[in-house]
DNA sequence: AGCACGCCGACT
DNA sequence: GTCGGCGTGCTC
């Protein structure tokens, strides 16, 4: 018998390898298998099956699974996935099990006849090594054994799934997160009531995740589980949990999306517009374009909530694909915008700004900055030989930190001390830009009396628990300076929030600028709930009060320059990247990319090739797909030497 | 992806 | 003469 696997590697062929007579009866599609592959031991997923002797092949090492552990919901999900991100079968189902996965440590034997007595009780791992695991198998065969989960206590078989129900609907809901909260529970409880599993998709795990999972476990208790590879063994316990029991509460990040759940009725998706479900290694996928085709193929409804959707999401519901609610965001908020010259960046605050602050201060307030920087400025440059300061190793523009007065390169993570003078031309007349947080709370400083200032950014968040940032922030007279983890921290409520640094968002965000602006302020107020707001903005910001307040009109302005523009949601962006060492070797995969392209009648939905100077030499090339399929000439580009493809790129 | 192999230019 | 970087091809 000959066995086609699927590796976990970017490669899309399978290769084939020959089963030994006495593991035949295990040798089933999805179950995975070790093998040798050229001087390596890899773990991958039998994909077919087919008759015939051993024709020169290598023998498979081990059978891992007694029977399959992915469902046929997960592995269509899977294939689906790897054509719509080209990424080959063997990486994606790799996702679809955890991390650190070891099933004999979990699963126990109970004994169905005499002759198997001996062996009730133990784990499988001691089955094996007291009777042989072929023996132990040959048991399970002849139903002599049965085997249990450590967790549940209950049979461990094959996943039952719950076939496709007719039930598809996928709902967008626009409301703060109070409202939100409300109708997650109620969808939620019903469904669990029904017995069926709940997914719920959170960004992350130690802000929007945590918060949710607290709210959650006060009303469901013992039925919330959270999926998360940080934590192994609960992770497995989460996994037993999915396919065997009955109307859990399933939480978890992007790689849920993947995981087998038996008995599934409900996904819900917190704030599908976050970054984090986008995965960038090894298999690009983003976890909300596949909890939508996920719930689609199973016939399941599911909810997405948010203040500020993505605006692929929007796209759909004006077609029809998805409903959408929306609710009043600033019932209780006021908003304003205090507009200032523009092209003076990171000189000083405004002093309408400073002076605002002062009097929130003196009246005991709490108050929030926003800045979407979290160091002191990102951008130096001489004015005298008009260059600006890049990393000596990898030409990457460096970063200035006033906490040990260093600068940094973000990209190879070297430091150097910092002299005040151009490391071109000795020069001593260096300008600031791009400032952040650093800054900001140095500006305050010397313009206020003592002012109680509390920097909170990711790193810092992570570094200490939330918690206590909470406590200091909530004081009132306290002056909180912060990035984007801001947007995350719902239990932090301040009276006033200072919108500054959209400008910044042009440079780094590209096409998606202004979708992004708008989101991180709408989230923004949506966590930190503000009774005043006041947006910083110079001649060149897009994104004023009026905009903010304007959700729908915004959309449907954000759309119609899309549109007009081709890009995205009305077309997939696929960036291709080719990096080699030399400039000959690359400009001879480049041609070759660029002729194929072009006789394929792509050449007018081409951008590129433009070369890049990083460490190595990079040229890029942007592809517009249409909206849906990818051009088959990807297929034959992924697998090329030094070619890295990515699709759906968040800015190019 | 990881690795072996073969090609070149550089250097004690 | 040989060491090391780089490109190419292969893995059942």
């Amino acid at each position: 018998m000959i066995v086609h696997v699927a590796l976990p590697l970017p490669l899309q062929k399978t290769f084939s390898y020959y089963v030994p007579f006495i593991w035949e009866p295990f040798a089933k599609p999805l179950a995975r298998v070790k093998v040798p592959f050229g001087n390596r031991m890899l773990t991958g997923f039998v994909v077919g099956v087919t008759e015939g002797g051993d024709e020169g092949l290598k023998e498979i090492a081990d059978i891992l699974d007694i029977f399959p552990l992915i469902g046929e919901a997960t592995f269509q999900l899977c294939a689906w996935a790897c054509q719509y991100y080209l990424a080959p079968i063997g990486l994606a189902l790799k996702y679809a099990l955890p991390s650190r996965f070891k099933v004999e440590k979990y699963l126990s034997v109970r004994a169905k006849a005499e002759q198997t007595r001996h062996l009730d009780g133990l784990t499988l791992k001691a089955a094996y090594t007291f009777a042989g695991k072929q023996t132990v198998w040959e048991y399970y065969r002849a139903e002599m054994v049965e085997l249990y989960d450590s967790f549940t206590g209950s049979s461990f078989a094959p996943l039952e799934e719950s076939g496709i129900t007719p039930g598809y609907q996928a709902r967008l809901y626009v409301a703060n997160v109070e409202r939100r909260k409300e109708e997650y529970l109620r969808v939620i409880s019903e469904t669990l009531e029904q017995g069926k599993n709940v997914l719920f998709l959170l960004p992350d795990s130690h802000t929007v995740g945590d918060y949710f999972c607290r709210f959650v476990t006060q009303s469901l208790g013992k039925r919330v589980v959270w999926y998360t590879s940080s934590q192994p063994k609960r992770q497995m316990e989460t996994f037993f949990r999915a396919r065997a029991g009955e109307g859990y509460l399933i939480l978890g990040n992007k790689s849920a999306v993947l995981l087998p759940v038996g008995q599934l009725g409900l996904i819900v998706v917190e704030r599908p517009e976050e970054d984090e479900y986008r995965n960038e290694e090894a298999f690009h996928f983003n976890a909300v374009r596949l909890a939508i085709k996920s719930a689609e193929m199973q016939g399941m409804p599911i909810l997405l909530g948010s203040v500020s959707p993505p605006l692929d999401l929007v796209n759909l519901a004006q077609q029809g694909a998805v409903s959408l609610t929306r609710e009043e965001l600033f019932s209780q908020t006021k908003l304003s915008e205090l507009r200032v010259e523009s092209g003076k960046r990171g000189h000083q605050l405004p002093a309408e700004l400073v002076s605002c602050i002062d009097q929130a201060v003196q009246e005991n307030e709490t108050i929030a900055i926003y800045t979407p920087r979290r160091d002191y400025a990102s951008h130096l440059y001489c004015l005298e030989c008009k260059k600006p300061f890049l990393c000596p190793d990898c030409e990457t523009p460096l970063t200035y930190h006033r906490e040990g007065d260093k600068l940094a390169c973000p990209s190879c993570r070297k430091s150097l001390a910092y002299d005040e003078t151009c490391a071109q031309c000795g020069g001593s007349l260096i300008q600031f830009s791009a400032t952040g947080a650093e800054y900001v709370e140095e500006q305050l400083s010397a313009a206020l009396q003592e002012p109680r200032v509390l920097r909170v950014t990711g790193e810092s968040i992570r570094k200490k628990d939330a918690h206590s940032f909470l406590q200091v922030a909530q004081t009132p007279g306290t002056i909180v300076i912060g990035t984007q983890i801001l947007s995350r921290l719902y239990d932090l409520r301040v009276k006033r929030l200072i919108l500054m640094g959209q400008e910044e968002f042009l440079r780094v965000a590209g096409y998606r600028a202004h979708e992004r602006v708008f989101q991180i302020f709408r989230n923004l107020i949506d966590a930190l709930r503000p009774e005043e707001v006041l947006v910083v903005a110079d001649k060149t910001s897009l994104i004023g009060a009026a905009q903010l307040a304007n959700e729908e009109g915004f959309y449907e302005e954000e759309l119609a320059k899309r549109r007009q523009a081709e890009f995205p949601p009305y077309v997939r962006l696929f960036l291709i990247e080719v990096e080699k060492k030399t400039r000959a070797s690359g400009q001879r995969v480049v041609a070759e990319i660029v002729e194929r392209l072009q006789a394929e009648g792509l050449g007018s939905r081409m951008m590129g090739p433009m070369l890049q100077k990083r460490g190595g030499l990079r040229w890029r090339i942007v592809l517009r797909g249409d909206e849906s399929s990818v051009p088959p000439v990807l297929s034959w580009m992924y697998g090329l030497s030094g070619v890295r493809m990515e699709p759906d790129p968040p800015s190019i």
